[in-house]
DNA sequence: TTATCATATGAACAATTGTTCATATGTAAT
DNA sequence: ATTACATATGAACAATTGTTCATATGATAA
């Protein structure tokens, strides 16, 4: 009850300590969010959708997106980050694929989200 | 093979049209991709995921996350926005909860891909 | 009515982000 | 070696975003 950081005054203690208590840590929560961002991106959602049909490479991604190269190699590295794709060099071509299973189901369920 | 849009050329044309086929329509995954973008921040995470414990007024939730109220409810205005959070009122009070099944399992989703 | 409390909203500002452009790297073929 | 092609990277810029501050709205009690 002291020390309320906005205006008005804590209402209902039980609750908002059973919610503190099952709130994950600070750096769990970051991540958490770090991980929806990089799906909160229509180019990056294209990306990863095409990987879920098929392993594809840079250039054939462009093409489909139609961004230019650049643009997809750079959003490329940002889910490599997220280790939601990994990647395979063929000669001179890169090969993408999903890493990870649980892509699919995450993006599945933001889609029966959209659907109602 | 016509008009790449990037620098290089489309190689693999059979997987293209695959995949072609397979995408969602532009709207579809911009919806999806806004979708996202709203559990892409930790603030809105938060939020959710004390939502999933309780409903729970917009003063406890800026107490206990420890951002203004002014903050907490902007972000609130977007979760009803994308009819993540439904509300009741009690008085003065305005109680948020959840309104889909969904967020839950999405959450769960995401943190089961940073548990690796 | 007036005062008070909880919440909502608008303007403003700093910070972050996605793309393009130019260029670098890496690989293979000539 | 040199050329060609696929991909990666850095700088720059416009656009978007999250917070704060100030203020408005809505509800209850005095």
């Amino acid at each position: 009850m002291d020390n309320p950081t906005c205006s008005c005054f804590l209402l209902h203690e039980d609750i908002v300590e059973k919610a503190k208590k099952a709130l994950p840590d600070e750096n769990k929560l970051m991540d958490l969010a770090d991980l929806f961002k990089v799906f909160g991106d229509s180019t990056r959602i294209k990306i990863l959708y095409l990987l879920s049909v098929n392993e594809m490479c840079v250039c054939d991604i462009a093409n489909l997106i139609g961004l230019s190269q650049s643009a997809i190699s750079h959003q490329l590295r940002v889910l490599k980050q997220a280790k939601l794709v990994k990647y395979r060099r063929e000669g001179k071509v890169v090969f993408y694929s999903l890493d990870d299973d649980h892509v699919s189901s995450i993006i599945k369920q933001g889609l029966e989200h959209i659907n109602e």
